[in-house]
DNA sequence: CCTTGCACCTATATCTACTACAGGAAGTAC
DNA sequence: GTACTTCCTGTAGTAGATATAGGTGCAAGG
């Protein structure tokens, strides 16, 4: 069956028709048929691909991870291995970014707490960023 | 005293020439004095000025942010009330960011758990990122 | 005083990851 | 066959810088 056209790949799978346009500019979207007039005819491959690039970078990986992946986890399917090994990286990744996170929340709560939201001339948070780290 | 150069400021704040001749064309720091040859003369009010911005980004608060907290801690002092206002939004961004990414962190730990890192052609990892979110 | 060499100047281009036109042609519905 | 929608290409724009090209300023040594 197949045969998507980009606006129907576009509502399939939430992604914007200029970005699919510019996923296969960039190569990361294999170019598809054409019609005799030169529209795009998509098939069930490339739906899935871009599933799964869409659903790659909401769980935030980046884009040259992306297509690491889909090199790795396409046709060639090397696999498990090296795929592993870029999960596990952006795994410590997200842990390392979520340990900043947390470190600013605690600091930024415990600013905002000294403040008393009124007009005082000398300003908490302020205070906070004018004063360089240790 | 004051009188940095461009040079002697980007060391004092860790900020790239380029990004402080940037910030001022932008008009996030104020436009310096300059010498008769047309060199840059900052003062300390831009050295204060600069590492509030710079420590403000680390913070991370948006540009935009930064902007509206130098509107407010500046000559004008309004202060603490906007202020404040901004700092819990942020916090609350920072706590929305972190609630997503400690789910992202179990996901992907889960996954990488399920790999044996061998050559299955199944992958966990590859399964993950070919499984729509529901 | 003059040269050397570094720091600095402006203006423009590049980057990432897209998004948004403009102007025209293809496909579809009646 | 005409109206309407969707699609085409190509170019330009976005933020937030960073990098480059080609040209001066300035300070120190000889």
């Amino acid at each position: 069956m197949g045969g998507l056209s980009i606006g129907e790949l576009a509502r399939k799978t939430g992604v914007n028709i200029e970005t699919i346009r510019y996923f296969e500019k960039i190569g990361m979207l294999g170019a598809p048929e054409r019609t005799a007039g030169g529209h795009r005819v998509f098939d069930d491959g490339h739906l899935r691909t871009l599933k799964f690039i869409k659903r790659a970078r909401e769980l935030g990986f980046a884009p040259k991870e992306v297509r690491t992946l889909l090199d790795l986890g396409g046709p060639a399917k090397a696999c498990c291995d090296e795929v592993r090994k870029i999960a596990v990286h952006h795994l410590e990744e997200v842990r390392g970014k979520i340990d900043d996170l947390v470190r600013l929340e605690r600091h930024l709560a415990a600013t905002v707490e000294q403040c008393s939201g009124g007009h005082v001339p000398d300003c908490a948070v302020i205070d906070m960023l004018e004063t360089a780290r240790p």
